[in-house]
DNA sequence: CGCAAAGTTAGGCATCTTTACTAACTAACC
DNA sequence: GGTTAGTTAGTAAAGATGCCTAACTTTGCG
């Protein structure tokens, strides 16, 4: 049962108070007389929690707004300070990783990169390093962190802070949460590398202020992240969104001249993947010796020799898109969320293909949704990170 | 930003209320003291909260339980009233109504059908007329009712109560929540019938107490229900669960004879629904016209055939299972549930087929899941119906 | 000056908690 | 068997905390 009781008035009074800040961060710059309007609460009451949020250096005092038409006292405009804290987000990938330090309001202050290293203590080492050099860079303490958060390439469990499998980077079953926070003063918080994405899509991106949204992200792996009902949805065994996994051709997936995947590498993935599309493009190039096509190439020429015109690249790109194509829509049909978000490498090649992934979803999905590409570039990664401190924290900041 | 602030502490001591009463509804026969210990409340407080809850008689007293080992005086054991309240289940189906009156521990009091009438107007009076019937047949008055939930066959706008678009019944954004409170003095919440159905194998059927789960139904159409993170899960635009839509099998998807469906039937429901299963048959039986099959028949005959050894219903209802499979398969890899159900009238043959499509699962999809029939039978709509209004109502029950 | 709006102060009410108490029961000892 | 010590359930009274209302001060406009 676990009641959070913090057992009375105290709870109460929290709560109140985050409802105060929150209003202030939303509303932008706003008396304290309109706070109390607006969250229905007496203005005495408000008066005493914003003291404690200017004590606390949480909100600040901007000076006098203008006064109403009818003559009045001026209002005191209040402002949330963006500053009050700031979040370190690691975007840990497979080969390199990226990390950054952001205010509450998700503003980039410094950021770097450096590439993974395969042993765990030396990867620990350059990212204590990194993190260190973007303190001094953004002339900032210890002390003004409020946590950090790290998106890892793999399935995550996040209540322990647990890397389950990671196949990039060979983790299984890695504590990341706990090795990190030997490591550093500040809370750790650990999740999916999609899951982040959406929430940094979410938070800042093009999918700002939503609540049902799909992520789909391809690039050597293809993953999913889904918010629902405003949440981070991971599943009963943090394995939610594996639509790698997503059988489109029955017929193709039982004749396959493989067996069964289940090791590693799900079916749509095997089409759609960086390694798939390469694959597919020597099955294809077998029939055709001709080709221009170098002996060792990756997914990414045979997206550029597409666009060259190479008819083989086209047909297998063909291919991937209906795939793609397919497996939206069913998330669609699935899940209605308000908007599909397409990131990865794929992306860039965004307005390309997206009109015919649409036209799918216009044939076969019962509802509609727009597909777009990720908004967040580099970043992404990062912010969705901080994005995952901000929500998760028990800080004042936390959504109730 | 709508704070549902009753304004301070009367919200408190609400909001402790209700964890008495579920502590007490969850951990049987309790006494104060134990509850307080639970909850992390002070005694006083408690006792008080019980005195309340006594006085409106959601809880009674059932003499002195035996003391503890160590002596001390005898506690006085608390139980939840379940008869403190009652709610109206109604399914609505496509041929028959089904209602049923439960008490707030799910017993059903009474339940009683009949046909579904083609005009609103007439289906209301039925409805009327039963419902009254089956107050008489339990003995209570309308103040005994604390709401009436009822499952309606379509895309069901649950906030507002209207019911978007039902082709058995051919209702297009029906206002039944309003059309019913009309008629009845008691509040009246609508939802999907397959949302209601899931609802209800949480509560008290093969999915009893799990946050993640899946039902996927098959009748006449297709239809899935999703629980996350012990949640219905409604989608953007109540069109979550579609599975109908779902495509398995791209290739069939594209060169279909038909052109794209769209038109209130999805991909696999041509394959796996009622009407489909039928009619894969009669293209099947074109082929060997030497076949024992009527002119007219029912998928539920196909069914019947291929246990009797029928080859060519036995190859259809093959091309079926294989599709439910992998649509299941599919649901897993994204869902990751806890649990799939399958309901609908499929279930009654799903020892027959159930290993199949566990198999298809444990080839196909990332992580497993039990698939399982649903657990309650006739009245698994009226039950869920009935879980709806308990989830959903504003009463001291109401879940925080 | 008179009005209006922002913000503060003072007093009152509701709720929870703590502490201290009574009631009731067991165990064990004489 | 009867008495006493120890334990637990539940209640009562007092104290703390938080919110609200109402009245007040401050500040600005006409």
């Amino acid at each position: 049962m676990k009641s959070n009781h913090k057992s009375g008035t105290a709870f109460m009074k929290e709560k109140n108070k985050r409802c105060v800040l929150r209003c202030v961060k939303e509303k932008g710059p706003i008396s304290r007389s309109e706070v109390a309007d607006q969250l229905q609460l007496s203005k005495p009451t408000v008066s005493a929690l914003v003291e404690e949020l200017l004590q606390e250096n949480w909100l600040k005092e901007v000076g006098p707004g203008s006064a109403g038409l009818a003559g009045g006292r001026k209002p005191i405009q209040l402002l949330f300070n963006s500053r009050a804290a700031h979040v370190i987000g690691i975007d840990m990938g497979g080969t390199k990783v990226r990390a950054g330090i952001c205010d509450l309001d998700g503003q980039l202050l410094a950021a770097d990169e450096f590439p993974t290293q395969t042993q765990k203590k030396s990867l620990l080492k350059a990212l204590k390093q990194n993190v260190e050099n973007l303190l001094n860079q953004a002339s900032l303490n210890p002390d003004d962190i409020l946590g950090m958060g790290i998106g890892a390439p793999g399935m995550t469990d996040t209540e322990r802070g647990v890397v389950i499998d990671a196949p990039s980077l060979n983790w299984t079953q890695y504590p990341l949460k706990k090795e990190a926070e030997a490591l550093f003063p500040w809370p750790v918080m650990v999740d999916n590398d999609v899951n982040v994405a959406v929430l940094g899509e979410q938070w800042l991106g093009a999918a700002k202020g939503m609540d049902h949204v799909v992520l789909i992200s391809i690039g050597t792996g293809v993953g999913c992240g889904m918010l629902i009902n405003g949440q981070l949805y991971r599943g009963a065994t943090w394995a939610a969104g594996e639509i790698g996994y997503m059988v489109t051709d029955m017929a193709k997936a039982r004749c396959a001249d493989l067996p069964p995947p289940h090791e590693g590498y799900g079916f749509l993935e095997q089409y759609v993947g960086g390694a798939g599309i390469v694959q597919s493009m020597k099955q294809e190039l077998k029939d055709q010796p001709e080709s221009l096509f170098p002996n060792h190439f990756s997914a990414k020429d045979v997206f550029q020799k597409a666009k060259d015109g190479d008819r083989a690249a086209g047909k297998v790109l063909d291919e991937v898109i209906d795939h793609i194509g397919f497996a939206a829509a069913n998330m669609i049909s699935i899940i209605n969320p308000e908007v599909v978000l397409l990131g990865g490498g794929i992306s860039r090649s965004a307005d390309w293909f997206l009109p015919r992934i649409q036209k799918t979803i216009q044939d076969f999905a019962p509802v509609s949704a727009p597909v777009l590409p990720t908004a967040l570039r580099e970043n992404l990664g990062v912010v969705g990170a901080v994005s995952l401190v901000l929500r998760e924290t028990e800080s004042v900041l936390k959504e109730l």
